[in-house]
DNA sequence: AGATTTTTATTGTCAGACAATGTTTAATGT
DNA sequence: ACATTAAACATTGTCTGACAATAAAAATCT
């Protein structure tokens, strides 16, 4: 019995097939923000019924990168300057307790140590090369290696739906200005005070660096800002 | 035309319907952690069909309130002591954020001061009643109003979320141990803190709080918590 | 008993229909 | 012409029924 594959897709399940893409598509800023998602167009977009759309979209409102409005749809969701200011303000504290803990760990944790020099090297490597994706990609990296290293399951998962809305944002600042050097010398500051030992000042540096990556992205224009709500 | 109403429930929209029965019951403890969540049983336990049920599923998934094993369902999340403590680490950065925040707001809103020792006063009132489910609303109100004295709005969603896991276990704690004067004495202090207008006092004393919250909890025996995973 | 196949239960997906609601357009009254 | 109201339209919300895909349980064979 060698049919052919019918129409329930067998490759991937549909629901996930439709929460991947539109998780794709609105962080890499394909949707733009403020943009209306309509069922109709997404079933056609993506070829899977509308059962899987709806759960992908009521997931991705519970992870607040659309908003809804109800019998009107999904629009993706937009960061006004004080939501952004609020993020980071969070971020800050959150990223000051991995590095803090991150530290307690490494001092008997070699491979860690190691691993974290790597990702430091690598991403230093990448400076030279222009190409800005991946250059996130790896401070991506960077950033998710510490997380892990700080051994709090729950921190890496509220990290990433805290910075989902604002990828976007640090994108288009690192494309229209070249910040990449400041940002070397950020992770180079944090990653070393963090291998010293010293919880306090890890901690701190890594405030330091948060602060700083929140008001060079608070000098993007206006138009990048949701200004009416 | 005053025909029955039919079969589309028109007092709420079901999907929320469904939602919140279900959180309700999570949170409740009406569905022990571990419990497996059908369909059909839904189905026919809250009248709605399978598509707003689905959906509200999805929407507990993102908030992890729920976990999906594919094509076996969805079971009530279960903390292990470590998540636990993960979340209360969590939890204290950003409530110490919270109140240092406050402190700042209140130096120049009375309204908010007079509305913050009134909450205080009538947590002290409740104190005496023996009622813990009503005491325990009354703290949740107490925390929610610091949190929008705080001016972060993405905040109290943060706080809500890492909290929900870990009410049913904050509710057992205080039902079977009295632990409320002790709690009583921490807001107190808190309160009285913020509103002396010293912001890193604010933080540390909210700290304190929130880890010795976090150590009374972790006092709970094993068979509160999930073991395996 | 242990491995292999069949059965069964449940989730995953699709399609079509209609209800409920919000938006736009047309009709109406002044 | 203008504002108000009513009809038409578009889109989401819900239900139903059917079937596919998968995992767990039961039955079968060696």
């Amino acid at each position: 019995m060698h049919q052919e594959t019918r129409k329930p897709n067998a490759d991937r399940p549909a629901n996930e097939l439709a929460y991947g893409a539109l998780v794709e598509s609105i962080i890499s800023g394909r949707y733009a923000p403020g943009q209306r998602l309509r069922e109709a167009d997404l079933i056609s977009e993506l070829s899977v019924s509308r059962g899987p759309i709806r759960e992908a979209l009521r997931r991705l409102e519970a992870e607040s990168l659309i908003r809804a409005e109800p019998h009107r749809g999904y629009v993706v969701r937009w960061l006004s300057r004080e939501e952004l200011s609020n993020t980071y303000d969070l971020l800050e504290v959150i990223g000051g307790l991995c590095a803090r803990r991150a530290t307690e760990v490494l001092h008997h944790d070699k491979a860690g140590r190691v691993a974290l020099k790597a990702a430091l090297t690598e991403l230093k490597a990448l400076s030279k090369d222009a190409d800005i994706m991946t250059f996130v990609e790896a401070s991506s990296r960077w950033r998710e290696l510490l997380e892990s290293l700080s051994r709090n399951q729950i921190l890496p998962g509220v990290v990433a739906q805290l910075r989902r809305p604002l990828v976007q944002l640090q994108i288009r600042l690192m494309i229209r200005q070249r910040f990449v050097p400041e940002m070397i010398a950020d992770y180079e500051k944090v990653t070393k005070t963090v291998l010293a030992g010293n919880p306090k000042k890890a901690e701190e540096a890594m405030r330091d660096h948060i602060r700083r990556a929140a008001n060079l992205i608070a000098t993007l224009p206006d138009n990048d800002f949701n200004t009416r709500a």
